[in-house]
RNA sequence: GGGCGGGUAGCGAAGUGGUUAAACGCAGCAGACUGUAACUCUGCUCCUUAGGGUUCGGCGGUUCAAAUCCGUCCCCUCCCA
């Protein structure tokens, strides 16, 4: 008899924009299917900062993203694995994806040490000494219960030597190997392999057909979105297009502007995170259809029009930029969340009209369109 | 009426002869933010035609030099009558 291999994830590729061969798919999880591209709000510590359950349903397509590290941590995984994982604990009922705590191993530089074995670290709040290997971030990962999860990556700075950073793709490759084979739940938790390898076009290609040999479900691009320019991160994407799968989602880790996003819709990317729009929330910038603005700024002190006049989300339909303002002069917590779920819905509304562009095959004139009007 | 302590930039508060346009905090103004150590971080905040100019309760002194020392006046806190 033959045996099935039931797979925790699917990529449908659906249709390709003639103009700009960008493609619109359906990724079904086992906690839902999404139209793709599309962009997931980031969830560190299993919380949307801000905002609850049922408005995260409204501002996003049902997928959001929680971080290994920082729940390993706090409040440790064996505890979310009392609650089944991440969905019992926090009671988001959509779909969700876990990052390996990589992106930590560059983020808390200074604190750490990079061995064949793992990453020691100090914790960034107590300084005690911590280590985790591939195995010990599938296996929390195990236990968090995401739908999609991330190979335990080294994310290096983006100008490392050559030499560096092809001894860290290497260790990277071994690293994605390790996880795969630590991984207890592969027809539940679709494990991504991640391409690294800086600006080096050798070195990404390298990286992404030896991840493609050992046939993961997905590929993630890191190592991107910090601190290079949108040229040279573009220049990445334009390289990896043409050699990733037709048949498997690529998820470009990080990036979350909308002028990021729609150039890496073009360049063959289905899935997107990002921190921006909530963390620039918090700070008082709202994403429009015109630009970021600072909802701080005196100008608006007297503005009774709201944050953005083409959007349609319920803050933007009830509030004026002027109550924001006071809200956030007067710390009052109402706005950061107001800004949050006004920002994600951007990138929401965002996405759903780059799909509709990509069906109808006009995603290059809809980028026109939209830069024609968005400033910075 | 007597005594003590005070009056410093929008506010609070250092400084007690020169390197002080004056620490620091707050408020204010602006900027940054891309797999969240992030309700965080960074600038600016007397005037200026950018060369300078005018400041530390007021006025007048001492001194090469004063927010800082002296005199005097005004105001405030507290205590005693």
């Amino acid at each position: 008899m033959k045996m099935v291999i039931i797979m925790a994830i699917r990529y449908e590729l659906i249709h390709e924009c003639k103009q700009t061969k960008a493609r619109y798919g359906i990724l079904h999880t086992p906690h839902g299917s999404f139209e793709t591209p599309i962009f997931m709000p980031v969830g560190t510590k299993a919380t949307v900062k801000t905002l609850e359950n049922s408005e995260i349903k409204e501002v996003s397509d049902g997928l959001i993203l929680a971080n290994t590290y920082h729940l390993w941590l706090e409040p440790g995984d064996e505890i979310i694995k009392m609650h089944n994982g991440i969905r019992g604990f926090s009671k988001w009922d959509g779909a969700l994806l876990t990052d390996s705590g990589g992106f930590q191993v560059f983020s808390l530089s200074d604190i750490r040490k990079i061995k064949e074995e793992g990453v020691e670290f100090r914790h960034h709040k107590s300084g005690a000494k911590l280590f985790m290997s591939p195995e010990d971030s599938i296996r929390i990962q195990n236990n968090l219960g995401a739908d999609i999860i991330m190979s335990f990556d080294e994310c290096p700075p983006f100008n490392s030597t050559y030499e560096y950073m092809k001894d860290s793709v290497e260790r990277t490759l071994r690293w994605a190997k390790r996880g795969k084979e630590a991984h207890k739940f592969p027809n539940t938790q679709a494990l991504f392999g991640i391409v690294q390898g800086g600006p080096y076009k050798d070195l990404r290609k390298m990286c992404a057909e030896e991840l493609i040999k050992m046939d993961f479900p997905g590929y993630s691009i890191g190592g991107l979105s910090v601190g290079e320019s949108k040229t040279e991160m573009y220049e990445v994407l334009d390289e990896l297009k043409s050699i990733m799968p037709k048949n498997k989602p690529r998820y470009l880790m990080g990036v979350g502007t909308p002028d990021d996003i729609i150039e890496g819709v073009i360049r063959g990317i289905d899935m997107f995170d990002c921190v921006n729009p909530t963390r620039l929330a918090r700070h008082g910038s709202a994403m429009t259809s015109v630009g970021r603005i600072s909802i701080k700024n005196k100008i608006f002190e007297k503005d009774l029009t709201p944050l953005d006049e083409n959007c349609d989300c319920k803050i933007c339909k009830t509030y004026t930029k002027s109550y924001l303002r006071h809200l956030f002069k007067a710390e009052e917590y109402l706005g950061p969340r107001l800004v949050s779920y006004h920002n994600l819905y951007f990138l929401k509304k965002l996405s759903k009209n780059i799909r509709n562009a990509i069906k109808n095959d006009n995603l290059g004139d809809f980028k026109e369109d939209f830069f024609s009007k968005y400033y910075k």
